[in-house]
DNA sequence: CAAGAGTTGGTAATGATTGTCATAATCTAT
DNA sequence: ATAGATTATGACAATCATTACCAACTCTTG
């Protein structure tokens, strides 16, 4: 079994939750895995893009009606960009997690946030509010972005 | 000394910051040190589109490089609300602050987030990053909107 | 096959934000 | 105060992600 055929395999499983199986929807959440093993988060419309120069002509509009409906259905985490451009990433569990994004390069790094579930959660409990949800978002520079490493990390 | 003239007080001082003083740029903070009081967060149209009717025509290029300006210099804090739209809120002191804000009618409430800076500053001190920053917002539904305070709550 | 519900994708519309640049205002040095 | 250098303003156009629209298409069911 090829690394694509198991891709292929996880996205036909999935896409039933969002409703009736067609070829783009799997199509876009094959790209979206992919994309989270390579790019960590991705546009739509660089998805996009991708899927066209791949000869695997999505519509846009499907592009992002399958984006959004995977992150309301929690598959996939959504954050925003410095210009405000929605990005998204597969998410394998149930669980929605939290990530320090690097604003150079892109690359992602999955975080340890329990301190802040428990802190949102007490907020929640105490505030009064009901429906209360969390974003939490930590940029920077990576070790291979930053200062030090400029150009030619290790030569 | 009316509480107009405190505002222009306040606002003649602060807009040395952003550089040269300008009318337009007094008048920019002081209506949004006038927001902060009323409603809260504002977007950089709505606050434009009060100062027309208030026969304060300012340019909304100015409004938006003076709100751009003040966050860039500290002295407003700025989420995205649902639809990815920039809100802006006077900020007295130097430290910046997190809300939680109401979905429904707008309303802020300043967090206690002694935990979660705690929590970010761990972050940026084990994971190798640079210039590491967050962004943190709670939103939910305040009392006022909730289930039990709706339209006919016991009808 | 026929009807109905759901899906697609091209195109147009939306709407916030930014770029441009001629004009006007502010600051500084005389 | 005045001239000149610097900076700011604002009308307008451009950008660009996202959404709305809708006719054509694909299943499913009978
Ligand atoms: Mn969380
Ligand atoms: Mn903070
Ligand atoms: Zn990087
Ligand atoms: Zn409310």
């Amino acid at each position: 079994m090829t690394a694509s055929t198991r891709l292929q395999t996880t996205a036909t499983q999935e896409v039933h939750l969002l409703g009736r199986f067609t070829p783009q929807r799997a199509i876009v959440l094959e790209a979206l895995i992919e994309a989270e093993e390579e790019d960590g988060f991705v546009s739509a419309q660089s998805l996009h893009a991708r899927l066209l120069s791949a000869d695997l002509p999505v519509g846009l509009s499907t592009v992002y009606r399958t984006l959004s409906a995977l992150a309301e259905a929690g598959r996939a985490d959504v954050v925003r960009d410095m210009h405000g451009e929605r990005l998204f990433r597969y998410r394998p569990g149930s669980d929605h997690r939290h990530y320090l994004i690097c604003t150079e390069c892109g690359v992602s790094l999955p975080l340890d946030a329990v301190a802040v579930e428990k802190w949102a959660a007490g907020i929640a409990r105490t505030s009064g509010f009901t429906a209360v949800r969390h974003t939490v978002e930590l940029t920077g520079i990576c070790p291979d972005c930053g200062p030090s490493a400029g150009g030619s990390p290790q030569g």
